[in-house]
DNA sequence: ATGAACTTTCAGTAAATACTGAAAATTGAT
DNA sequence: ATCAATTTTCAGTATTTACTGAAAGTTCAT
């Protein structure tokens, strides 16, 4: 039975170094996803020092990766009775990881880039030559898809995972 | 008029300048999302030296990313006859733009990272301890939700622009 | 008020990534 | 076959991003 607790390890830093990739694929810092990976798949709660020792990283990198986690959403602060020290906890349900991720990456670039789309739609708004209408053509198309991406968005991540899931069903029909 | 080209030109560099923040914030190269945004805004195709000196980057530089931007189905490379030298062009379409970078980002970084997730749920498939059936539970989860996710992207990517209105609007119903 | 336990910050450093520029390779016209 | 135009490659370098470790800050029990 031991076997099984090696195997289980193995294939846990699998799953921890692909996410981690995975991550670093799309903009995310790779260890801020490790962690992220390795309290997903924890059986009980880690402390700073556990994650430390456990991604063979230093207290600054941990500390800073964990709380850019928390302000994402993705994992809590946990305390326990008696204990000074935080603990962290995952969401590990996966549609409510979605959910948080598509709130964070919206507000934090879609909207930004909307607002410039916006901008150089406006500056380009009277313009009599070619060149500057088709630029304004091309920034108002740009700006419509990006706003109906994010509002497709924000839908999606309002709904329940229940309604999400009949959603897709009739989609797929 | 000659004021006319001027703000057209600025406010093309804004555009281009945050489409490669953007771009950066996403996991692709600064440069490489400067030159999409060059050329998707550039009245007429484009030669190497012709970008080299707008972004003012090197031609190796350029070469690299042009070459990349090409193989994601982002641009295409144009021959002038009587010419010898190669020019470029940006798919300008929206929904055309999407569609490739959702095929790709699937191609290079979703099916290897769904490979891995169902690794990790084969290796625990067995698993007698509490912690192994809840990390097999946690890859199973995953799994259903990225190749949910993933479907779902294959079946918006191959759409007709005017289905995906339509299904878009049902979808506000 | 003191100090141990713990968290936070940050200057310095390491690692990863992107870029340059020039040399090598290729192409196509003569 | 030669050569000028053009593309491609890549060793070296610069820039950006991430990480370390230790010092400073905070918190809480006594």
């Amino acid at each position: 039975m031991e076997e099984e607790i090696v195997k289980l390890e193995e294939a846990r830093e699998e799953f921890v170094a692909q996410w981690g990739i995975m991550g670093a694929q799309w903009g995310i810092n790779r260890t801020m996803a490790q962690i992220h990976a390795l309290l997903m798949t924890a059986p009980e709660v880690m402390s700073t020092d556990e994650v430390m020792e456990t991604l063979a990283i230093s207290r600054g990198n941990a500390h800073t990766n964990l709380k850019d986690l928390v302000s994402w959403g993705l994992i809590r602060i946990v305390t326990k009775k008696g204990e000074r020290k935080e603990f962290f906890e995952a969401e590990k349900d996966v549609w409510e990881i979605f959910r948080r991720v598509a709130r964070e990456r919206k507000r934090r670039e879609i909207d930004p880039a909307l607002e410039t789309l916006r901008n150089c739609k406006a500056a380009s708004e009277d313009m009599k030559s070619a060149e500057g209408k088709a630029f304004h053509d091309q920034m108002g198309q740009l700006e419509d898809f990006v706003s109906f991406a994010s509002k497709m968005g924000d839908r999606v991540a309002s709904m329940q995972h229940g309604k999400a899931i009949k959603l897709a069903m009739k989609f797929f029909s």
